[in-house]
DNA sequence: AGAGTTAGGAACTGATCGGTACAAAACACA
DNA sequence: TGTGTTTTGTACCGATCAGTTCCTAACTCT
């Protein structure tokens, strides 16, 4: 009953947060989102409200995908037990360092540190995401032994905040030896989980 | 033989540097900053080259008074054994978060994230800071026991990205609670160190 | 084929961006 | 009290910012 879409919205919505993602709120100018996205202003304006919906927007599919992903093979006791979950999945984190330099890092780590993010509801939403996180480390860690809860929530914070130094550096371009050394000591909080 | 200046440059340059420090580079816009300093834009460009000169004086800035500091308390035996010092150092920052909700968080931290820094100077002026910081736990390690180089340089870079998440996690509105386990865990990571 | 509906695209908005030009103001020196 | 020098404030610059308007193009349904 009317014109269809030349371009699809979910396509557009990754190549916005993409964007996002490398170079954050402020720095990502319309015409560079509209440029990335592969799309003209009034498309952009029709399918997403404006540039806070779609920011948003990207910290919802940021979540959903990436944040999920991770959760999952956290959780995922086919991946081996949980000290082996954690280990590989900050082995993944340094494996991309090595690679290709991983330049763009997390964009929950870079969306905190973002001020743009800040008193708003980007905010709630980072702070649900880092809860996930956390809570997901406090899981692998609880599958493996019997773990007063206390004790396997502050390892798991420890290993929460050790994450998101190793992306901070990362992003500064830290060297790869760098980042096989803070894995280095993950491992050593881990053993206190034994 | 000439009209003299009707600010101090040095104290101009402070707010300065802790507009960039609390928002970034591309959110601290010419007129903010301006009204930081108590200056007027003629004073400005005449004192300060342009925009990116001060953001790269204030990283000097910032390198020569808060690393400095940071190196310095480290350094100092009268603050007590390196264990003693750098969980010192980690208990600042802990109190920071609880008294005032600590939103500045670190410069350096900030900046690494912060994209405007990426390619250029500044990138080399932040991983200098970096080393500085890393050397700093370095020695202060090695100062307490006789340890293999490669064994502190470790732990050392193992300190400092949970130093670095601790900061990103503090900036995005962490509970204290959350800042005491995540030093729980560095105090096991220097229980290795003995 | 014609009517109805929505997408696409270009022209335009006022506000703000970082930066410059220049004249008036304030001092030191003679 | 001039005279030379530097600071200061203001008016202005083109470029870019996010966002709107509105006309045309492209489709579906009758």
């Amino acid at each position: 009953m009317a014109r269809p879409r030349e371009f699809d919205p979910d396509v557009a919505m990754d190549k916005a947060m993409t964007l996002f993602w490398d170079v954050g709120y402020e720095e990502a100018s319309l015409a560079e989102l509209l440029q990335a996205m592969e799309i003209t202003k009034g498309s952009f304006y029709k399918a997403f409200h404006d540039k806070q919906s779609i920011y948003l927007a990207s910290l919802d599919r940021y979540n959903d995908k990436v944040v999920s992903g991770t959760v999952a093979f956290l959780s995922d006791k086919a991946n081996g037990t949980g000290r082996i979950r954690i280990l590989g999945l900050f082995g993944k984190v340094a494996e991309a360092i090595e690679e290709d330099g991983d330049r763009l890092g997390c964009f929950l780590c870079n969306a905190l540190v973002d001020k743009a993010a800040e008193g708003g509801e980007a905010e709630a939403k980072l702070q649900a995401m880092v809860h996930r996180l956390e809570n997901a480390f406090f899981k692998a860690l609880t599958d493996d032994a019997e773990l007063e809860e206390a004790v396997a929530r502050e390892i798991a914070r420890g290993i929460l905040s050790a994450y998101f130094g190793l992306r901070v550096l990362g992003r500064a371009g830290l060297s790869a030896q760098m980042a096989a050394d803070c894995i280095r000591q993950v491992e050593w909080l881990l053993e206190k989980a034994k």
